[in-house]
DNA sequence: CATGAATGAGCCTTCATTCAT
DNA sequence: AATGAATGAAGGCTCATTCAT
């Protein structure tokens, strides 16, 4: 542990920045933050926020892909830690709703990314894909070894995960609009229901 | 047929506008794109588009509700036109995903509104609200009958609809983006058996 | 009386437009006003405005220039008229309030040529001057002959001048902006006395 | 004495802003004037304009308020500082003919509120307005006191003041244009001698 | 003659980024 | 490292003027 000085200081302002640069993007998006705002939100003057983010694109894409990663590791990790196709389903959709229940205001700017692709830069977008790829790939191997196995129909594994997540952002989305009466664990249990049933169900 | 000319000059550069701006506005989002850039692709000069819209906002506001109602109009049309639950669910999946396959412009606009409801403008943005609110209802109401007649299993209408209307808009993403190389109809009866049958079936 | 029809239009429309003109002058001031305005004003088209006046500019010397000649000749030929020095600063004074009372809408222009000489440009304003030097040399001469004659005590003609001018260009103002309660005689034979006495008289 | 580094250059530059802002505005008018311009005579770039003002209207009006308060300041100290009403009035005079001499650029900025109100916007237009009755009505008492104390005839004070108001501003423009040629003690003299005695005199 | 659609120069203002202190 | 003053490019919008109908 050799520099903790510089160090130390370096990743105590990164956060602070990094986290009122959430906010601010969160409440205003992309082009309607300024760089002045995040400097006061984090407390320091516009000149620091440079020292760490080269521009506004980055400081962008740090907050951008530090959320980005977190979700994706949580939801990787328990998907992965279920064992079969159920279980799987079932923490996935937790997960991610669990996952904005904590982080409301990276809500705003995940949806962003879907949206306007453009702000955001074409480096960012493509790691956002690959992210949302490695994910859907995630739910497909589940799936495709869920036939297999027979725990579940048979149906095309790309396509069914792609059903699952967008059933699953959907679903985020409502709640974090605040559309959505309901508690988490019945949004949760309708949606695993409805993957697993659909609507004719048995 | 009274004032036919100006009457049809005033029509016809409205609609190269709208052409222009829907272009433009889908390209570079509405933060990205500028007034000249639209007037540029129109064909005619900056003064000239504020002719025709009063303002960068107003241009946006008449693409997006074009496009919206439109879509809002042939969806509603169809699904009421279909007799019972399944016709209509089909319909639905199948009208938007054909809607989208004509205007493939107007997806990136469509899709901003999801994200970042910061540069649409309030009133813009409620009347989306409305609209994804009335398709939503119109779908609510539809399995709530089925419900009834036993044409679907016992489950919550509104969270069906959502989910139908999540699920729709995430196949429209992928086969815009596309991330899908399947044709459409294979997409449309995928959907379709995803929401009938879930992932379980029978 | 030759081309009659043409002339005739012309000089109503060179009439219409010049009221116009000055009401909406009068109003917004020179940079406030917009030839739209005028042409709305006038209830023709911006165009027809172009017909009969090259620029902006040029309107704007027409609406003032009429103006200040009307004014310019109603007080020459009143003061002229009048026998001796008491009778002419009397006449000065007794026109000037009453040309404005008349004509409320061209004191607005009237004094933004004492301020903003530039939006009139170099022209105008040397005609303005023009007259403007020209009323004083009117009352100068009459001074000047009044003090030969011993109507009234010896000073500067030139000097005198300039301050019966100046006093009764502040009255006219106080009058329009309604600073002053009370009416048109009062206020005249306040402003004769002043200059006839001063303010320690016999 | 506190954050002098900071404040002593932000004292600077807002002089320097003021003064250039004074020099363009009074060469060109309100609307004649931009924002470059005046960066391009204090020497800075444009947006540094709008670091030390918010809009070209709040630059206009420090510099006018800045002009105006030292002219009403010099004015009423010297005016309450004279003992009797000649005194005073031969200060009034004085007093704004030396501030004028001294500050030709202002001259032209007073001069447009005299004439075009609606460029100055009716914030600044009040706050005139109130500096002007407040020395008319200081002249008003000065004149009232003189007529108790018989420095001079029976008159009705405000319609007096006004005229010595006037009177004084016709001779600052007439200085100001290089109407006369006269020296400025000349001028004080007569102007003076005129308030006092009229042209009749004794 | 009259019209008004079209033009495009021009201006205020914002804001990402730089750099001297 | 931190600051925040300075920069200047960029963009929305207005409006005098032109010209085809």
């Amino acid at each position: 542990m050799g520099k903790t000085k510089r160090e130390v200081v370096t990743e105590f302002r990164t956060g602070e920045l990094l986290a009122a640069a959430r906010a601010v993007f969160a409440e205003k998006g992309f082009d309607g933050a300024t760089i002045e705002g995040v400097a006061a939100a984090a407390g320091v003057a516009k000149g620091t926020v440079y020292l760490y983010y080269r521009s506004k694109q980055e400081l962008y894409g740090a907050v951008f892909r530090e959320g980005m990663l977190a979700l994706h590791r949580a939801t990787t990790e328990r998907v992965q830690a279920a064992s079969d196709l159920e279980a799987k389903v079932r923490a996935f959709v937790t997960t991610k709703l669990a996952y904005f229940e904590e982080h409301r205001e990276f809500f705003r700017i995940y949806f962003e990314a879907f949206g306007s692709a453009r702000a955001v830069g074409p480096g960012l977008q493509a790691e956002f894909d690959a992210l949302y790829r490695e994910q859907v790939q995630m739910l497909e191997t589940a799936i495709r070894s869920g036939v297999k196995r027979g725990e579940c129909r048979k149906l095309r594994p790309d396509a069914a995960a792609f059903a699952i997540f967008d059933l699953t952002r959907g679903l985020l989305r409502q709640r974090t609009l605040g559309w959505t009466r309901t508690g988490l664990e019945e949004d949760v249990a309708f949606a695993f229901d409805f993957i697993w049933k659909g609507i004719a169900g048995r």
